[in-house]
DNA sequence: GCCCGCCTTGCAACCGGTTGCACGGGCTGC
DNA sequence: GCAGCCCGTGCAACCGGTTGCAAGGCGGGC
């Protein structure tokens, strides 16, 4: 069907590496040369094969995007910064679902067999082995909302979510509330874990404060919803910090079932800021987490390893900033 | 880095016909020699080069998925769903991100670069003619949730928006409401055009009751809500239907932030069921949209035709149902 | 015991492009 | 007018695997 370089070749009257040195810019063809072989391309309707041509070169400019979170609609979000990002670097994502748990082995096989030059891990659900069995494979990887603690065996790009759960701990003590809880994802997500861990450790001080904490069984807001109204029943704390805007969501629509609402009966922060978190009927008060830059920075040191500079793993590290909103009470005076 | 073919030969002491034999099925190899073969291969943690064999093959079993919808949370299902049964076939969704407009040619010749084996376009708002320029290639395709009118020029999988628009009209009309309004997502979309057209034509007979229609700029959380602030401005309508759940929750969103509230004030009805339209303050009656019904026969009618079976453009549709929840007054005795 | 046929295996060409190398021609400089 | 250089081009090998074809080996039937 499509024509080949041979058959451009043959039209235009040339060899086929002259066709071939047409498309790849940086080799040396005469302005008549090119005119010619540009002529015969056009007439056949000539594209290169990428992928043969990839035989050759070693690169396929073949992205692995790999995921598991296809519940959390700020993932769409995601989804859309990544496929535009890569698009726009002439890379093309291979998108690989793994909500079916399939072991790290398989996706690294896979996506083996498929020549990608490099792959992005874009969870913070999976285990930090995941990523580094890419790398192991001689993979150039990127865990995207992967942990960042000390220094990383994988390129990461996030946040801080230690420091998360301090500011989490810190906004709610500030607020005089005593006593508090940690919402979080699935126990076995890092981020929960450490935005667990940040949030305890700040509140440890702080003797008179009764810390709970309970883990939602996903990140999304049926999970939340779900997780909050056993907390109802089971006796609630005076405030919450959620793992993710999706379960402060799916906390205050429990709320609201129980006639209850938010900051007047329970308060709730957040974090993501998601779209809906700015929406005047829930105004939900969260932690930012940018993540527009961690898409840009994962792309970004995706092209650097790409280009060759094989640098050891770093943490690229960004900043999140409280969105002051209407889910937690104000400051009590006297502490204001 | 990754072992090849020859040297797994030369390992065993074979010819490379003989490995190449061993991993594809259907050839004729001994015990013996499948043995040796598969010892070696293990021992250099050989994996078949899947674009090297397309070559010959001519297939990649590569998959493009085409779409330009990344803010419609149900978007975040369909990828899902899309890319689990993909996967599951043993295809490998190559991801098209279109929000930024491109042209149509340019997806195709991008796609064809790369060889895939077919493309699915997953999309209510991209014109009929794009996917058939894939069509026009000769790279199989299917419409998934594209306009189903008459013979149409490619596959189409989706549901009968002409039906949806006329069931959400009867629904109003049993509930006696006489001021009614269709609260469309973009009008460029065939989805928004064709649930309007029936949701007109099944009104047009009710002289007695009053219609009007209006667009919301994007299938968004936010486009709905600024839509129905600006209704709520200029006078609304008794009651809604809204071209898509996630505009009937940011229309929600409208109402709550002007203090009224469904269906009290105002009725709405919504398209698609998507989760958050079944949490209890939301609650939204709408119409069901059988998302995973689409998918699977997409995928299906993809699997047909890369086995060669190129029959007729045909169209698979799906019934909807309403759904009734709490945003429509319920119907007056006197029609009961 | 011989012949036939099938199963297995290797050879070599091919898929669509890329690239090192050598060759030829035009140009410059003396 | 000749040497030297550089540029443009073609040849052929190669990337990693597949496959038609033919040859070799083995067993079974007579």
């Amino acid at each position: 069907m499509a024509a080949t370089l041979k058959e451009v070749a043959a039209r235009a009257g040339v060899s086929r590496s002259a066709v071939s040195r047409t498309f790849t810019d940086g080799a040396s063809v005469s302005d008549k040369m090119r005119r010619k072989v540009e002529r015969a391309a056009r007439e056949l309707g000539y594209r290169p094969n990428a992928l043969a041509s990839s035989l050759t070169t070693g690169r396929t400019k073949l992205i692995g995007l790999v995921s598991d979170n296809f519940h959390n609609p700020i993932f769409l979000e995601v989804f859309d910064l990544f496929t535009r990002a890569l698009q726009e670097c002439g890379l093309r994502p291979l998108l690989v679902n793994l909500s079916d748990e399939t072991e790290p082995e398989q996706s690294v096989r896979m996506l083996q067999q498929y020549s990608v030059d490099g792959v992005v891990v874009a969870s913070s659900t999976l285990p930090p082995g995941f990523a580094l069995a890419f790398r192991e494979a001689g993979v150039p990887v990127v865990h995207a909302f992967g942990r960042s603690a000390g220094t990383p065996p994988v390129h990461v790009v996030g946040i801080n979510n230690v420091a998360c759960g301090r500011m989490a701990a810190r906004t709610l003590l500030a607020r005089g509330y005593t006593r508090v809880g940690f919402l979080g994802g699935p126990d076995t997500a890092t981020s929960t874990q450490d935005r667990l861990a940040g949030f305890l450790a700040q509140l440890d001080r702080h003797v008179h404060v009764e810390v709970s904490h309970s883990f939602a069984r996903a990140y999304s807001f049926d999970a939340g919803r779900a997780e909050m109204l056993r907390l109802l029943d089971a006796g609630p704390a005076q405030a919450y910090f959620c793992g993710d805007d999706v379960l402060s969501i799916g906390a205050l629509s429990a709320l609201q079932s129980r006639g209850l609402s938010s900051p007047d009966d329970i308060g709730i922060i957040g974090l993501n800021d998601m779209e809906m978190a700015g929406w005047e009927n829930v105004d939900l008060t969260t932690i930012r987490q940018p993540i527009s830059d961690i898409v840009a920075a994962s792309v970004d040191l995706m092209q650097t390893m790409l280009d060759g500079d094989a640098g050891a793993p770093q943490a690229r590290i960004f900043d999140c900033a409280i969105v002051e909103r209407g889910t937690l009470r104000p400051v009590p005076a006297h502490l204001d």
